[in-house]
DNA sequence: CAGTAATCGAGACGGTACGTCCCGTCTTTAT
DNA sequence: ATAAAGACGGGACGTACCGTCTCGATTACTG
């Protein structure tokens, strides 16, 4: 996205793409994703345009740029599953409460739907966030917490996708209990148990 | 959202109301979100925008109203929870693959994040999208299937979530089979069974 | 433009239309023209917009019928041309000064342009507004002040005219003494006189 | 109202300019004040609503500009105060039969009385107008025909006043001979001269 | 004195223009 | 080649009024 044309006279300034980086970040804090307006991040970060435009093809793709500065929650090893679990969203949740990327994920994934190269951009920045999940699962596979032939992708889904909800549909907080609930829904399941 | 009260003055065109709101649709299938524009809508449901504006206050309450006429699954009673739930995706995913409305709701909830009125309309919408889910679990429960005491709320994220992050994220099909497997992991967990 | 149809089972309401005619003015009054609009002289006169518009056929002739109700200066006889001409002119002006419609005229000149009916009506309320003129300067002439065979109507025209740009164009007060600059170069000329 | 200061940027475009202003000209002569429309301005002159936007604050100031860029009668040097004027008269009518603003002055008075900037602006463009009606007065006092001590811009108001009376609210042609009456009046007088 | 049709208040309706906002591109001079 | 500045064409937004229309309720006249 930022890669520059073969060779150059005169290199793009590292400070402006710094300065606007940090802009859109600002802006974005102060008035969220309605707010943010190229000619505001321009004034802000005092660049222009162009120079914006330069580096990334658009609104969505600078946010993007955004995303992949973030710091991915490394999964720190504990001793159960749950317990790496918790330790995993107590990062991701730092790391995201403290940013004001959180508001802006679900309209880079509803541009998505019709934008496929930032679909395809944003999947990768997803792919990154799955990884320590993954670790973290297929530790508890071998610490045999859970079950060889476990379904690791799915199981990411199930995480995944019951915090999206949480947080975006239902607009709820995501509590240390709910993800206990959660863990062990996934480990026993909700099925009864015959004798 | 739609009827504010009223005496006896000329009553709100039920005959508009019905052509912007198929208009908007026929427009989304046609154009998607990114096609939609409300002059467009006003011509082609012959309506003047004020008609429009006097109902809906913006773009985003328009399709809502879309929504909240969707119809919603009715879950056929089947004699197994796997099966109760593999029918209400199939009407679920018949009625969402038939409306444009699919590609639409990411944006929704993305707008959602600054716009409070609109989140809650929208949580209506979903409330009532997992009503249908509840009877099957509450009845998988009485059935024996679930354990009692089971976390119905937090088994509705969890379906719901995967199927979310499945459709929206990874941009993948939800197919009968990974449904299968979805059930059979709330249904027993990933956890190994002791001896 | 008032007159009903034929004959009716049932009077126009005096008193819607004297509510109407009274909120035009006072809007008038408040906001000028740019805040008159017949929604809110509708809302003003607790009348509807049908009410209105059965009696006048637009806004511009709501604002007609305002003028055609306003008094016309009654000339006062005196002992002098320009005795005559001041009372009169102090009589316009207290009538002008009180009423909104002073900032009015201006602009239903201008539709005229375009609107050959409105441009009809104004005319005969201009006419009205002539006539005590021209009986001032036929007295003028009787007396022996003027001289016999003075083109009246260029003598009203000269009046009128400087007296409209003063007002309009160069936005000045309309002094005592500037009529009276103005009735003793209408009655001895600017020209040099040969001894 | 045109140039802000500026700097090392993109200059604004004179063609775009000139463009917009005989659009509106072009638009103006064709279907009057009544159809012209920013939007309609824009299409003709193939520049966006912005650009007009940016140099004009609305509609009244574009077409003030038109009145701005009007030639000013040069008056011709002749024997008499009636031959200058008769010949000023010419200039001043062949500009603006010419020209499609005569029908738009009224409607720009009359927006002046309640918007003090475009008075300002408006009252620039009379004075522009006045200063040739006044060297020819000057000339007349010059030469004699006129008494020295002429109360020279009351005999401007008079000027333009009579005449804008006959154009815009009597309707009526402003003729050479009406001019010469006019003139007559003005050098000398209507009063009655003592033996 | 009942019937009836014009009138009333209320405000919905189809239109149309407004002026604002933002996008992504382009043009200028300076570095 | 890049940079800052901001002009440019394009296009949607939501607002404001216009003048017409449709309601149910209300009169005065007519028969």
């Amino acid at each position: 996205m930022t890669a520059p044309p073969s060779r150059s006279q005169r290199p793009r300034s590292l400070a402006a793409e710094r300065a606007i980086l940090s802009a859109t970040l600002r802006i974005l804090a102060e008035d969220g994703y309605a707010g943010l307006t190229i000619d505001r991040v321009a004034a802000t970060a005092r660049a222009s345009k162009s120079t914006i435009y330069r580096r990334w093809k658009n609104k969505e793709h600078l946010i993007l740029a955004l995303f992949e500065r973030l710091p991915v929650a490394m999964p720190e090893a504990g001793d159960s599953f749950e317990a790496e679990l918790l330790s995993a969203f107590r990062q991701f949740a730092r790391i995201m409460d403290e940013s004001p990327l959180r508001g802006v994920l679900p309209m880079l994934v509803a541009e998505c739907v019709n934008n496929p190269a930032l679909a395809a951009a944003l999947a990768k920045v997803n792919d990154r966030r799955r990884v320590p999940l993954r670790q973290i699962i297929e530790r508890a596979v071998e610490r045999g917490e859970l079950v060889r032939g476990t379904d690791v992708e799915l199981v990411i889904d199930v995480l995944q996708g019951a915090i999206a909800i949480r947080l975006y549909f239902l607009l709820d907080q995501v509590t240390e209990d709910w993800i206990r609930s959660l863990v062990q829904l996934i480990r026993d399941g909700a099925g009864r148990r015959e004798r």
